[in-house]
DNA sequence: TTGAAAGCGCTAACAC
DNA sequence: GTGTTAGCGCTTTCAA
C-alpha cells in the first residue's frame, strides 16, 4: 500500500492556515507570526511533511540543483575537482547532479542538454579540451557556465584553472638543472592543454639555451598501457627525463624504466602531473606538478554561485597557483 | 536579454495543433497521424523547443532520474561501481543524480532524503556498512533502493554483491598454500563487511588445521597512511602474507615491506582486494580478489529498473562470481 | 501578518 | 486521431 503523499495543501488545512503561510514558513519568510510559524512547524513535523522540490523548481523557476559534467568518475584527477564542488555547493545549499561525459564529446553535449531540461540553476564544466560543438551550446543557453581544470579560450567565459603554461616552463626548468635531455609526454597534439604546456615547454628550453628536439616530444592518448611503447621512443631519444601527463601513465612509465634497470632519478628523473594518491603511494614516491584541484574545484563553484545570484564578479577567469612538489624521481 | 523559453503551448499554437498533440509526439505516442506527427515535429525543430523535464516530472510523478549514493567520488572501489550503474541508466534513459556521502552518516541520510525530495524514480546505495538510521528511511519510503557493493543483512532488501565470505575464503587457502602465517587487514570491526570477511579467512584457517591467532587480525578505519604502523604489526606477528582490505592500502604496505628489504613475493606474499588501476601500477603488481565492480554496478541499476517498473524479479538478493586474480604478490 | 488565486509547463483522462 | 480540461504541488503577486 502506498503511502500517502502529503502536500502543503494538507499541512495548511491541518493548521488551520492557507498555503501560503505554509509555504511561508517553510522558506522562513520573516513575514510570519511567532504563534503562527509555531504552530505550523509543529503541523509540518506531525505529518512529517517534506516540500516536493518537483513542484517548487516548477513553480519558482529555481531548482537549487547545479550540474557537474567531468569526463569520468574514475578519474582520479576530475574526482578531486569534484570533491572541491561538492563541499562549495553543500555549503551553498545547492544539490548536485553529476554526470560522466565519459569522454564522448556527444555524449558531453547530451548529459549537458538535459541538465538544462532538468531546469539547474548552473553547471561546473570539465573536461580534457573544449570542443566547438559544446562551446556552441554553452552559448545558447542563459544558464550560467563556469569551467573547472578545463583549458578554454573563450573570451568572456567563467574559469579556474592554474597557469598551464607557467607550470609547465617551471617543471621543465626544474629538470634542466640536472638533466640534459628532458622529454615532454602530454595528451593529443592541437587540443589547447597540450598546446599550453608544449609552450611552457619550449619557453623553458629556450631560456635554458636548448634547442626543441623533436623526437623528445610524444603527443596522443595515451593511457598507462602506453608506458612500454613510450619508454621505448624515450630511450631511443636519449631522454633522461620527462614530464608526464598523469600519474597512472607516469607511475607506469617508471616501472618500465625501472624494469630495464634504470634508476630513478639517478638515471632518469620524472615529474608527474595530477599529484594524486598514486603520486604517494608508488615507490619512488612521483615528483609532480601540484594542481590545487580542491580549491580549484571549489573556488569554480563558488564563482557559479554568485554568477547564479548575479553577483558582481571581478574576474572572470581565475588561476590558482601551483608548485613543483618534489618526491622521489627528482635529485634535490 | 533573457531568451524566452518556449513551451509546448508555443509548439501547439504555432502548428495548429491541441497541447495534447505536441505531448503525444514528444513522448512518441503512436495515436499521431504521421502527417500532423511531421508538422509538429517540424515546428519542434523550427522553434528548438525542448520539453520541461521538471514540469513533466510534476505532472506525471515521475522524473526518469535515479539517485545515486557512493561515499566518495575518489574512491577507486565506488567509482567503479557508478560506471555500470551509469551505463545501465543510460540505456535504459534514466537520469542519474550522483551524490557523495563523504564517508558521513549524517551526510548519507541527508542526500537520501534531498534525493526523495527531488521525486527520484529509484536509488542506488553504495556505502562501506549499513546503518540504522539509513535502513529506517530506507523502510519509510516508497521509493525502491537497491544496494550495489554494499553489505546488509536486511531480509527482503534487493542487493547485489560478492560472496564476501567465499571470497575471503578463498584468497586465505591460496595464502595458505605457500605461508604459514597470513594476516588479514580489513576495516573496522563490528561492521557487517569486516565480519564476512573474518569469517571466510577463518573458515579457511580451520580448513587447514591451522588456529587462528589475534595478533593476525588487523582492524580499523585504515588508510594508506596508516601503512608503517600496519606493517609494524605484521611484523611483530610474525606475519608472512596477508589479505589487505584495499589496494592503496596494499600498496603502501608493500613498498614499506621493500623498504625494510623484507622480498614480496618470497618472504611475504599479499593479496588485495580492490582490483583497481593501482594493483595494475605498482611494481611488484599486486595479486587481488577480483570483484565484477563494473557488473556489480551494472546488475544493480538494471534491477532498480525492473523494480521501478513494477517488473518480477525473482532474486532480490544477487551474488557476482569473484576470482583470485595472481599478479606478481604471490607465489605461483 | 495573512489569504485568494493565478499560474509554472506538462500529462492524462475523457470526450468527440 | 485529436482536443478539452483538470490537475501535479508549489510560489508569488495582490489585496485585505
Amino acid at each position: 500500500m502506498a503511502k500517502q503523499t502529503i502536500t502543503i495543501y494538507d499541512v495548511a488545512r491541518e493548521a488551520g492556515v492557507s498555503m501560503a503561510t505554509v509555504s511561508r514558513v517553510v522558506n522562513g519568510n520573516p513575514n510570519v507570526k511567532p504563534s503562527t510559524r509555531k504552530k505550523v512547524s509543529d503541523v509540518i513535523e506531525k505529518l512529517n511533511y517534506r516540500p516536493n522540490a518537483v513542484a517548487r523548481g516548477l513553480a519558482s523557476k529555481k531548482t537549487t540543483t547545479v550540474g557537474v559534467i567531468l569526463p569520468s568518475v574514475t578519474n582520479l584527477f576530475f574526482a578531486q575537482l569534484a570533491r572541491g564542488i561538492d563541499d562549495i555547493a553543500l555549503m551553498y545549499k545547492y544539490n548536485i547532479i553529476l554526470a560522466n561525459s565519459d569522454e564522448s564529446k556527444e555524449k558531453e553535449i547530451q548529459v549537458f542538454n538535459t541538465m538544462l531540461d532538468n531546469q539547474v540553476d548552473g553547471i561546473v564544466f570539465m573536461a580534457e579540451n573544449v570542443t566547438d560543438s559544446i562551446k556552441r551550446e554553452i552559448e545558447r543557453t542563459n544558464t550560467p557556465v563556469v569551467f573547472a581544470g578545463t583549458a578554454n579560450d573563450i573570451e568572456d567565459a567563467y574559469s579556474v584553472n592554474i597557469d598551464m603554461i607557467a607550470a609547465y616552463h617551471d617543471a621543465t626548468s626544474n629538470l634542466l638543472t640536472h638533466k640534459k635531455r628532458v622529454a615532454l609526454v602530454t595528451g593529443r597534439p592541437h587540443i589547447l592543454l597540450s598546446t599550453q604546456q608544449v609552450e611552457g615547454y619550449k619557453r623553458a628550453l629556450s631560456e635554458h639555451q636548448v634547442d626543441f628536439d623533436d623526437s623528445l616530444l610524444i603527443q596522443g592518448s595515451l593511457t598507462y598501457k602506453d608506458a612500454s611503447n613510450i619508454v621505448e621512443q624515450l630511450l631511443q631519444a636519449k631522454a633522461d627525463a620527462a614530464i608526464i601527463k598523469d600519474d597512472a601513465l607516469a607511475s607506469a612509465v617508471m616501472s618500465e624504466l625501472l624494469d630495464r634497470g634504470i634508476q630513478v632519478p639517478e638515471d632518469f628523473e620524472i615529474i608527474s602531473n595530477d599529484n594524486s594518491l598514486i603520486s604517494e603511494i608508488v615507490r619512488p614516491a612521483l615528483s609532480s606538478i601540484q594542481q590545487p584541484l580542491y580549491d580549484i574545484g571549489a573556488v569554480a563553484m563558488r564563482l557559479l554561485t554568485k554568477v547564479m545570484n548575479n553577483e558582481e564578479v571581478d574576474e572572470r577567469r581565475v588561476n590558482l597557483p601551483h608548485k613543483i612538489k618534489h618526491r622521489k624521481t627528482t635529485e634535490e
